[in-house]
DNA sequence: TTTAATAGTTAATTTGATTAACTAATTTAG
DNA sequence: CTAAATTAGTTAATCAAATTAACTATTAAA
């Protein structure tokens, strides 16, 4: 009835990609304590130069809880509660903005420089192995090309 | 602190580009009465040609619930909850399977067919736009390297 | 200087998911 | 051939992640 469509066929498969590659990262993301999304936070607020929404935008500033928010595409509230763990569990801290009294940056603790520090090795490792196989121009390609696709789903 | 990396960069994006696939596919999705979830469940149980599930392995017999489990990388009760819901919606029925007792197979009913054909053009649309400014090829040499970065991951 | 908009929080709720324990049916291994 | 193990599915309790709506405080705009 449906019929094939390499359209669909991407997308489907990008989306596949994306759910295998979650439960595989849960291996060494849980190990250190952590939930997913947690893990995502932190990377932010680390400024990891691979995030695709920092390669676009630059941040000088630590990040605020909003352009977190935005970042994720979930709500304020959701990242509030998202960040009351963080907290909890001593990787962040929130410091008020100078200029704008509405405004809390978010930044990791030592703790977490630490945590983070000790995942890079076992996260790097667990990355190289989803890619091996391909070359160096291989990869460039993909990702030029999953770049356009991304672009696209957010400008439609 | 954190090193600029191919590997990295690609699999952020892959996941990026995910996330954001989604929230703009509940356009049509919530428009018909569907969690993203129980959308991907009829599309199984249409037998999409286009899931790389059904690509990688044929299916003859209807699907019972345990291989949508697997499929999806989610838990049988997980299954049963998803299942319950479009039973009560009326979109899937459950036939006892003939040879094995204890399985039951799963099938739209012709209200889901229906409604996957209503909402098919504006996916088939959709996904069209999200993939514009690419040619056929470019298309097909993407989509052959993400085939090979999911099985390095299901993989590893 | 009111009015709008922005940042963040709180409370209540929903959805999606999990684990653990269970029944029933089928397979496997001694 | 039967006892033990496995498989399919369900149930109940719970958790995590997310939402909406209403709120305070602050800043920006008309």
């Amino acid at each position: 009835m449906i019929k094939k469509s390499l359209d669909t066929s991407i997308l489907l498969g990008i989306y596949e990609a994306a759910t295998k590659l979650v439960s595989k990262n849960v291996e060494f993301v849980e190990k250190a304590g952590l939930s997913n999304q947690q893990w995502i936070i932190l990377i932010y607020l680390a400024k990891d130069p691979n995030l695709p929404y920092l390669i676009r935008e630059k941040h000088e500033k630590p990040m605020m809880a909003s352009e977190l928010a935005n970042a994720l595409g979930v709500t304020r509230a959701n990242i509030t509660n998202l960040i009351n763990v963080l907290l909890e569990k001593k990787l962040i801290k929130q410091v008020e903005d100078a200029d704008d009294r509405r405004i809390k940056r978010l930044m990791m603790t030592p703790k977490a420089e630490k945590l983070i520090k000790t995942m890079q090795p076992n996260r790097l490792k667990s990355n190289k192995e989803h890619l091996v196989g391909l070359t160096i121009k291989e990869k460039k390609e993909f990702l030029s090309y999953l770049q356009r696709i991304t672009k696209n789903i957010m400008d439609s």
